[in-house]
RNA sequence: CAAGUAAAUCGCCUUAUCGAACCAAACUUGUUUUGGUUAGGAAAGUCCGAACACCGGAGUGCAAACAUAGUGGCUAACAGCCACCAGCCGUGAGGUUAGGAAAAGUGCAACAGAAAGUAUGUACAGGUUAUGCUGUAGUGAAACCAGGUAAACUCUAUGUGGUGCAAUGUCAUGUAUACCAACGUUUGAGCGCGGCACGUGCGAUUGUUGGAGGGUAGGCAGCUAGAAUGUAUUGGUAACAAUGCAUCCAGAUAAAUGAUAAGGGCUUUUUAAUUUUUAAUUAGAAAGUACAGAAUUCGGCUUAUAGAUUUGUUUAAAUA
């Protein structure tokens, strides 16, 4: 997998994401909170991400563009290390939750945090859903 | 010089690494390669005016409601712009104005004043038997004759259908089936023919196929070559118009136009040194580098904006 994030890696399925929001677990790790669920994709790409920063918060475009940049170019950046072993398909929406602009090392930490604890959280659970 | 004043322009740059969207070409037809393009002066507010689309009426008049309001011009149109007149503000350059009508009617009016109008007080004088009456004084912008106010109602003149690209058109996976047709199934309720049975016709139900309808997820069109931009000439005081030449300049849709690093500009503060005091130059440090992100498209208006530049123009008094 490259360092890539073009238009198939986004998700942009309105169902999908309606579906990821009602089923789909999450992971919090401040700013962040992430969404995922397991689903198969008809093009057969292993993830599709999206991001997300309220308009509650950050009333202005330019700022939530800017969030949502650098949320992007740190999933783009720091996929690689964590996603690579994974098989299952899986359908990513990540959330910002603070109220305050960050910079990008901050984001890029966050990010790391974040994905540390999903590669953490998720064989445990694929192993619950299978015995039970 | 300084302080204004009016108008216009710009609104960070370079390099490296890793990326995103669209378009074109190529072939090895791909999550390919190569090339090109990729946010503003306000993209913002959504306040006016249009284009375009659909709905309604499809003609005319009146009324209501709303908007506009000096005169003339410009414009596709406008509540916009330009010129001129008038009032007000400013020494001035210049700014600013909801600048139609008070002899149609209704209302309103601070302070002062007895009273701002279903009034007639006080003092003095005149007059009278006395009162009514007449004059003067005092308040105020205005005292019975009217005046002010229409960013009060009102009147006059002119204009105005509604909803908006989530408009609208088109393709249509899947799902469900009140619809229609054909064929078929059955422990086939019930009804008709018949005295009853068999039989036969209709048929609730159910299956398959086809059609029609509906229009969800989603795709495509609308969707960017235009009242376009730049430039020159001509006409016009100007807004603006005409003509010639050149150019193609974002089209995303959980929403591209980016991220990081380094260096350099610019501004402010501060330290040191030099020079002719104010100040300027050089070197170092710190901080800052705005407002803000297209969403159908244009013309305006309004609001936000670190900082920089250019041009025209004004300066009374005081001080040097």
């Amino acid at each position: 997998m490259d360092k890539t994030y073009n238009k198939h890696e986004k998700l942009k399925s309105k169902k999908l994401i309606d579906q990821l929001f009602t089923e789909g677990k999450s992971v919090s790790v401040y700013p962040f909170r992430m969404v995922y669920l397991e689903t198969i994709f008809e093009d057969h790409v292993p993830f599709k991400t999206g991001v997300s920063v309220s308009k509650k918060y950050f009333k202005k475009a330019v700022d939530r563009n800017r969030i949502k940049r650098l949320m992007r170019e740190a999933y783009r950046l720091n996929k690689t290390t964590y996603f690579n072993n994974i098989t299952t398909p899986y359908a990513f929406m990540i959330l910002y939750i603070g109220n305050t602009k960050p910079t990008y090392n901050h984001v890029e930490q966050s990010m790391n945090k974040l994905f540390k604890k999903f590669t953490n959280v998720t064989p445990k659970q694929t192993i619950d859903e299978k015995t039970t």
